[in-house]
DNA sequence: GTTCCGATTTTCT
DNA sequence: GAAAATCGGAACA
């Protein structure tokens, strides 16, 4: 029986241009492998922190022990806890001791859809995964994959085709430092990604 | 459909 | 003590 074996992205992909690299995850699957199960999904939105120069970015303050992740190897995991609620998840891009990730803001869930059901007490698939808290709570992802690589067997992502139009704009969610910058892909009139609408589409 | 607001905790000042 | 890479629910249109 043939089987299909999905090509993981390897550190190559994350070696290039952070603004290339974050329009190019849009598509992509994200696998995470927790409990035994294997919960996955289509990448729908994406944003860039790029450089020590970047108010928006966590390494805007510099390096302190709760940014570290951001300055590892291309392909680290960066996941960060906000709000008092929120976890974040973030690949870290660039080359080691340069600061800078890509945030997952989003994606369509495709694998452990019962799962991620159970976990964010909802049935609307669309909105598993709507916004970084979301998918980082649909998919049970928690501080313990900070510094984690995307390269191991807990965590990866799958080359695809790439279905639909790229689009482009501001950051959202980080007031007003940055926000102007066209740092942040998604794909086009999709459902699953997150922010005002005059955004989604 | 859109906009406004409170919750909650980690980190830095 | 204040801010923060957010969310969900309520109010309104």
């Amino acid at each position: 029986m043939g089987r299909i074996v999905a090509i993981r992205l390897s550190w190559r992909f994350f070696r290039g241009d952070p603004l290339d690299v974050a329009r190019r995850l849009i598509g992509k699957r994200l696998v995470v492998v927790g409990k035994g199960r294997r919960l996955a999904g289509r990448i729908t939105e994406t944003e860039a922190y790029i450089g020590t120069e970047d108010p928006a970015s966590h390494a805007f303050q510099g390096h302190r022990g709760a940014n570290d992740s951001m300055y590892g190897a291309p392909g680290t995991a960066y996941v960060y806890f906000t709000y008092g609620v929120h976890f974040m998840l973030n690949i870290v891009l660039g080359p080691r001791d340069y600061p800078c990730a890509i945030l997952i803001r989003a994606l369509m869930p495709e694998e452990g859809i019962d799962v991620m059901k159970r976990n964010r007490k909802t049935d609307k698939i669309n909105r598993l995964a709507s916004g970084p808290g979301n998918l980082c709570r649909a998919f049970g992802i928690d501080k313990r994959l900070d510094g984690c690589n995307f390269f191991g067997h807990a965590i990866w992502i799958e080359a695809t085709r790439l279905q639909g139009a790229i689009k482009t704009s501001g950051r959202i969610g980080i007031g007003d430092r940055g926000a102007e910058l066209p740092w942040r892909f998604y794909l086009a009139g999709h459902t699953s990604v997150s922010g005002p609408s005059r955004l989604r589409y």
